[in-house]
RNA sequence: GGCGGCGUGGCCGAGUGGCUCAGGCGAGGGUCUGCAAAACCCUUCACAGCGGUUCGAUUCCGCUCGCCGCCUCCA
């Protein structure tokens, strides 16, 4: 049974969900005013990986993540490239789908957007004002934290030490430091939509507690995000929740940030690398494999090196892979009865999923699915293949299900290549070796990887 | 100031009160191969510092040093 780290509890805690069987989750999702970048990669993929795994093992996953298409940086963007806010948000959240989709990640069950839920979020400000949890003053409505006990939940501090650790300016007409806007009057230019209390937009924290409660319904299992939402963003979402008498969220989940020489990589702080390029430039795998090596709650770091490391890793799944499907093509030709069906090796999966169980420890896991690579090679080395089909096997299963899966050759040797094949095929046949590197070489000029064995040319597969 | 976290071998990065102290990459040596490649085997290797608890600590406690995050928008 899986169990996670509650960020209320700061304990690992086993997951209960509302149905057997089901996680509803919810996973904040990006603000599009710019391309992605690594960070918002990872989360991502941590996300993608839990629902994957899950499905795996047989749950059904409700995954809500949403688009904040309205917000200040939008605007701001907009107005600096003389667009519409809207066509800002419109490329953006093209640039996410497209870059999530290289990274392999399951699109969510839901993905809704901001904009499309003004209406009901005007509605909760509305009840929120009506029960005193929200006041009206110059520049909009504000929510009033200290209305709601038990605000610093996420945060692991009272209000007070909140109150007083508050950067922020007091003016704006908020009565706390704390409080913070849930309806933004609209000035000249910036786009609006109707309220009780004039033109405006919603704030961020609201769009969340909105659409979660309407997709997933109060008590829905799981809320999720970087650890730099756990405070503000969460702890104000569930405060509005909470002041209208809801549950909300069963468990919360946050994960841990992508670093770049030790420090959060950001927009602000300029040191961020995006996405769109790296899974444009790399084997997007790779990104994966790292996130996957690092524990979702450990800050880990992208270097060009760490991705190099990571897409030679991958080499070694992708050379099994090759070697166990050219076992399947001669076991198949022969008819034979050999590794035709293989079995899954049942005790490592049953260690998979403790590792997974226990608060998603990917590391151990994707350590494991490198063990029984290791061993399945050593197997088809001393001509065990059905022990080696056996361990490859569960070495992919176990991939496949935290999202990782062999390259696939299937793209056919080109007719050129295949010329030089032959005529390299003759030049060993007779023994001419410098003949036969010669056009080694020039099949590797052509993005072409040759491989030999005793009987002669095993595998060519493409260069990585 | 409050809260949270980090400091591991050449590099990345797990984990644990003692047992052969993950995994990947790299380096060196082997096996295999015409040579390579791939693969396998062997070697290399650590827990920031100082105290304490303990039969025993990298793992628990305290302190020191260094670093980071959140408390403002942020995955």
């Amino acid at each position: 049974m899986l169990s996670l780290h509650d960020t209320t509890t700061g304990e690992r805690a086993e997951i209960e969900p509302r149905v057997s069987g089901e996680l509803s989750l919810y996973v904040c999702g990006p603000t599009v005013y710019d391309v992605p970048h690594l960070g918002h990669g990872r989360s991502a993929l941590v996300y993608d990986v839990l629902r994957r795994y899950l499905e795996w093992s047989g749950w059904r996953v409700e995954h809500v993540s949403n688009i904040t298409d309205i917000d200040d940086k939008i605007i701001a963007r907009a107005a600096e490239s003389g667009r519409s806010p809207f066509e800002v948000a419109a490329e953006y959240e093209d640039a996410w789908w497209a870059a999530t989709d290289r990274l392999g990640v399951l699109r969510p069950t839901h993905s809704p957007r901001a904009t499309e839920y003004v209406e009901e979020m005007v509605g909760l400000i509305s009840r929120l004002v009506e029960s005193s949890h929200a006041y009206q003053a110059p520049g909009g409505v504000w929510f009033s934290c200290e209305s709601v006990p038990g605000y610093g939940l996420l945060a692991h501090q009272s209000l007070d030490s909140l109150r007083s650790g508050a950067r922020v300016e007091v003016d704006e007409a908020k009565r706390s430091p704390v409080d913070f806007a849930l309806w933004k009057l609209a000035k000249p230019g910036e786009p609006s939509w109707p309220s009780p209390w004039g033109d405006g937009r919603p704030g961020w924290h609201t769009e969340c507690v909105v659409m979660s409660l309407d997709l997933l319904g109060d008590g829905f299992d799981l809320h999720a995000g970087g650890i730099d939402l756990k405070f503000p963003h969460h702890e104000n979402e569930r405060a509005q929740a909470v002041a209208l008498g809801n549950r909300f969220a069963h468990h919360w989940m946050h994960h841990a940030f992508v670093e770049v020489g030790g420090e959060k990589m950001s927009k602000s702080l300029g040191n961020y690398l995006s996405l769109t390029d790296l899974v444009d430039k790399e084997d997007p795998r790779a990104f994966r494999l790292l996130t996957l090596r690092a524990h979702y709650r450990s800050p880990m770091e992208v270097t060009p090196a760490a991705i190099a490391d990571a897409t030679d890793a991958l080499g070694r799944l992708d050379s099994l892979a090759r070697r166990l499907d050219r076992l399947a093509t001669i076991a198949a030709s022969s008819s034979g009865p050999a590794s035709r069906s293989a079995q899954h090796d049942s005790d490592a999966l049953d260690r998979f999923r403790n590792f997974m169980d226990a608060d998603l420890d990917t590391p151990r896991a994707t350590a494991l699915v490198f063990d029984l690579i290791r061993r399945a090679n050593a197997s088809l080395d001393s001509g065990d293949a059905g022990t080696g089909s056996r361990l490859g096997t569960a070495a992919f299963e176990m991939a496949k299900a935290m999202g990782l899966s062999p390259a696939v050759d299937g793209d056919e040797v080109p007719p050129e290549v295949g010329a030089l094949l032959d005529q390299r095929a003759a030049a060993r046949a007779a023994r001419e070796w410098a003949a036969s590197d010669a056009l080694r070489s020039r099949i590797a000029g052509l993005g072409w990887t040759v491989e030999d064995g005793p009987g002669g040319t095993q595998n060519v597969h493409p260069s990585r």
